[in-house]
DNA sequence: ACGACTTGTTGTGTATCGCACAACGGAGGC
DNA sequence: GCCTCCGTTGTGCGATACACAACAAGTCGT
């Protein structure tokens, strides 16, 4: 956890509690002595840091003397952010009929420093599904959301993504120019895709979410088993796709064309 | 900020860089010097702080050189929390029918160190209505919500929140043994109400809402200006705010009596 | 029932790091 | 063009975060 330097001067008591949290996201409860071997520290300073956030009831003790889990403090936080929050209310219910009509996972990801993050996510009903996504970060060049996010990210978002491609399967896309040249295709049709490029097996389809700008904060996209999920299914889909990417843009502020 | 003492001992700078979060969620935005100002710390102090939160993704600065806000981390942190952060997901959609058939405001509120925190709200169609809640935290004595929250609070929850009555009113319980009663009636008829306690012309009616277990985990009330919601309408809405609040119970996994 | 082991928790001295200070660059207003 | 204010950066120093030692409590095996 701390092997690697951050690009700019921080505090690192501040990090270091910070990461409690993200540690506490990814395992849901977590004792001391394992977030201390964690964090590669001694377990009294473990023990202080949790107590700085439960002091202010991020976190918080299941049982006495027992382990430790995040705390209402984080809901109440993200409660009091911006209309951004609206975005996980708003597109669940729309993302619920979404699953329900094509039988398959559908996800809203947004832009979060060179990733993909989803905050939304509902099940279709198949035995056969993707895992949970959600608060878990994907490439933005093997996903279908994280397409759609470059494809109107700025100039900044898109030169940082493109750095270095990483091959997750046979069919990712590792070649700079033919990415962008797959981008210039999302813009024009408006939706995007990806064919067994971040798994095997796993194909997906997704379409911009607008906000109250017009900018593309977001994206709502459908994943599922590519025996189900066929390309030749892809334009339909995404057409049904994009009426709800629109609901969603118009529940989060956004009027215009769609 | 700073000038009570913490009951525990805890991390100087990781309050203060969570004392940031805080101050964020209030103000929506703020600039460096403005936090500074706020912790009571130098501003180059506060940057650290913020570049370190920022690092993290809890706090993003809304342009070059300019004023930050709580980022996209909290809302990742929030989206990884237990099955607790359903609650705000759930009860929305009930919130929004109570709102629709009362015409109030309706919110949901959950007990949070000692205070009311609500985490849901819906307004009615009134042009009077009242402020938004969600995020602040309000006074258990003389809130509906905070009155039901207490009726089923454990013995050193009750213990903490009775030693120091703040009036608000003429009407506000001040007094412990009275408080103590209004309780007990609360838990006997299943809902609780405030009669201008905590503002003059407010009142408000709530009703438990329970989790898996059968514990109260939280609690739903509508309010309104007391010409509208007049005392004699108390039991009528109260009885409409149980059936919402067994539904929200239901939603987050309670199928005992209600 | 008891001993061993592990974990959470606490007191404390010290070295590290968080802090304030001084200074700079940029933006905005006059 | 100058002044003011704010965000940002480099740096020395003392306050605080840290590890260490130790204790209390719970669990498990015998």
């Amino acid at each position: 956890m701390g092997n690697e330097k951050p690009a700019t001067v921080q505090v690192q008591s501040v990090d270091r509690a910070l990461a409690i949290l993200d540690i506490l996201a990814i395992r849901g409860e977590a004792g001391v002595t394992e977030i201390a071997a964690e964090l590669d520290v001694h377990k009294s300073t473990a023990f202080r840091l949790i107590g700085a956030l439960e002091q202010r009831r991020l976190v918080e003790q299941v049982a006495e003397r027992g382990k430790y889990r995040l705390g209402f403090g984080i809901v109440r936080l993200a409660g009091a952010t911006t209309a951004r929050l609206d975005l996980p209310r708003e597109s669940q219910p729309v993302c619920e009929r979404l699953a329900s009509e094509l039988d398959e996972t559908v996800n809203v990801a947004v832009l979060d420093s060179g990733q993909a993050t989803n905050i939304t996510q509902v099940y279709g009903t198949a035995a056969v599904t993707t895992r949970n996504w959600i608060g878990q970060r994907t490439p933005l060049h093997a996903t279908s959301s994280g397409k759609v996010l470059l494809a109107w990210a700025d100039e900044d978002e898109l030169t940082a993504a493109t750095d270095t491609l990483e091959r997750y399967t046979p069919s990712t896309i590792t070649s700079r120019s033919k990415l962008l040249s797959e981008l210039d295709l999302i813009r024009e049709r408006g939706w995007g895709s990806t064919n067994e490029e971040l798994e095997i097996g796993l194909n997906a389809i997704a379409a911009p979410i607008r906000g109250g700008s017009g900018d593309v904060i977001a994206a709502v996209s459908v994943s599922g088993p590519a025996y189900r999920l066929t390309v030749e299914s892809f334009p339909a889909v995404a057409e049904t796709l994009r009426v709800g990417a629109a609901e969603i843009s118009s529940r989060v502020g956004y009027f215009g064309e769609a």
